[in-house]
DNA sequence: ATGCACTCTCTTCACGTGCT
DNA sequence: AGCACGTGAAGAGAGTGCAT
């Protein structure tokens, strides 16, 4: 027989690991062939053979007794361990247990979602699942990371993803409009006009021109004044409280940071599409418990936090949940 | 699919060796 | 002397490769 380290492992019989093991952890022959269910003969010859395989004596005697050889005691470790996901492997997946699992998971979403979603989130993790920690990421290829396995979910508008990820849908969301306290020319109501007389500040995660919102007004033969561009959503109040900029922004954001920054939430003056945002993992994590655990329990969060749905439109008053 | 030869592993048995 | 491990021979059983 080959040397461990040029056979592969279809050159090896792996039930000289299971006699391996009882010969290291018990260090008799006598002892090992009787917890493994063979004569000591046998195990005396499957010691020989692991030998070979090994080039290494694996145990020597010393007095009556038998102790390990230090490349035998470097490698009880490692063979537990491999038993014991061989065994894993061979009684199916174990239950995912969020009480006491150790692990960490990595999610991605825009800071949008971050600040609605993941205090709620993180309250329910610690409180199901003490030993679980996050790793939250805005990536702009949230998609590709996904399908990558760099993700374990992702959060994200609905109807974007094109690809083979499997999603589910979390809530809707409408617009709202932020100004500032005192605005000089945005009185109780917003009007179209003073809408569209307002320096905007809009949010392009992606660095894009172009949104709904500006869709909706080209329909209409309107444009509005984009004075300010970011990439961020936690920018945009900052510039609204300090000037007389207008910012467009999704609701369920637009109104804590309202609160949050003493600003203004406004209906927009036109009727603009309501849009909802989905959750996405890829199809090899379907099945899997810890998986299926955190997708649970982002749906559970979701739902706590807005519902399925929201009221029906046609609202003229924003006020904070 | 079947039969045959070959290989491998296990078992039993016997015996040698080293240690207490 | 008694105990435990190592080794070898012989036979049984299972698996494999190959020819038919």
């Amino acid at each position: 027989m080959q040397m461990l380290h040029e056979t592969s492992l279809s050159a090896v019989d792996l039930n000289l690991l299971v006699v391996l093991r009882a010969l290291l952890t018990e260090r008799h022959v006598t002892r090992a062939a009787e917890r493994i269910g063979l004569s000591q003969s046998a195990t005396s010859h499957a010691l020989s053979r692991l030998r070979e395989l090994y080039g290494d004596p694996l145990l020597v005697r010393r007095g009556r007794a038998l102790v390990l050889t230090p490349r035998a005691e470097r490698l009880l470790p490692t063979l537990e361990r491999g038993l014991s996901d061989l065994k894993a492997a061979i009684d199916g997946e174990p239950e995912f247990e969020p009480g006491t699992a150790r692990r960490r998971f990595t999610l991605g979403m825009a800071d949008y979602l971050q600040a609605v979603v993941l205090g709620p989130l993180l309250r329910a993790v610690q409180s199901a699942a003490p030993h679980v920690d996050l790793n939250v990421v805005s990536a702009p290829d949230l998609e590709e990371q996904i399908a990558a396995g760099n993700m374990d979910l992702g959060l994200q508008v609905s109807g974007r993803h094109a690809g083979t990820l499997q999603n589910q849908s979390l809530f809707d969301d409408d617009f709202v409009c932020l100004v500032r306290r005192g605005h000089p020319r945005i009185a109780k109501r917003l009007t179209i006009q003073s809408y569209l007389a307002a320096r905007h500040v809009v949010v392009a995660p992606s660095g894009t021109s172009g949104s709904l919102v500006d869709t909706e007004l080209a329909a209409r033969g309107l444009e509005r004044r984009v004075a300010l561009r970011v990439s961020n959503f936690l920018v945009a109040p900052i510039v609204v409280a300090e000037t007389d900029f207008l910012s467009t922004m999704p609701q369920r954001l637009g109104v804590k940071l309202a609160e949050r920054y003493g600003l203004r939430a406004l209906p927009p003056p036109i009727e603009l599409p309501r849009f909802g945002f989905a959750m996405l993992w890829h199809q090899r994590l379907e099945l899997e418990p810890a998986q299926r655990w955190l997708r649970e329990l982002v749906t559970e969060v979701s739902g706590e936090l807005f519902g399925s749905k929201l009221p029906p439109k046609k609202r003229r008053s924003v006020s904070a949940r």
